[in-house]
DNA sequence: GCCAACGTTGGC
DNA sequence: GCCAACGTTGGC
């Protein structure tokens, strides 16, 4: 099993967003970079796990986990000619994008911001805390998967 | 809104 | 295949 971090815009589509869909599951669709898709249709399997990352948001951060219940199919917003996610390049024989599924599996009961990620030292190997670092579809390591769930369990008065 | 740090596109 | 121009991401 494998550990990812997937970046999101609350303002788009938030932790809570994913908590309040139907089976508590969406598709990830949208992805556009080719590194990314790479890591969704080649490694990413069921079962592995996810940190969902708050990007763009006041303040940036990991607000929870979720799981991955179906692996990679095409992204069928690149044949909808009303998306913004269109692309007139990619056939449906060979199509160019794919998405997984996941389901909504825990909101931490304290949100780990960007800047505590930052101040520990044990995360600082992390490839999200890494300069430019644009990446929407990242590895995480399952010591830093598990430093960081550990801790987005605590109750926030024990920190 | 700014802008650094990318990634992509397309002319050559 | 190079690389300038352009587009996007995302923290601040």
């Amino acid at each position: 099993m494998a550990y990812w971090l997937f970046k999101t815009e609350p303002d788009v589509f938030s932790i809570d967003d994913l908590r309040t869909r139907k089976n508590k599951t969406e598709h990830w669709d949208g992805v556009r970079n080719y590194q990314a898709r790479n890591f969704m249709r080649d490694e990413i399997k069921l079962g592995d796990l996810v940190l969902i990352y708050h990007s763009n948001a006041r303040p940036p951060g990991i607000a929870g986990v979720a799981e991955v219940i179906k692996e990679a199919y095409p992204d069928h917003t690149q044949f909808d000619k009303k998306s913004k996610y269109f692309d007139p390049k990619s056939t449906k024989d060979k199509p160019r994008w794919f998405m997984v599924d996941i389901r909504f599996k825990e909101k931490f009961k304290s949100y780990i911001s960007l800047d505590e990620l930052k101040n520990f030292p044990q995360l600082k190997e992390m490839l999200i805390l890494r300069k430019g670092n644009r990446l929407s579809i990242t590895p995480v390591d399952k010591k830093h998967f598990e430093f960081i769930k550990k801790h987005g369990n605590l109750s926030k008065s024990s920190i």
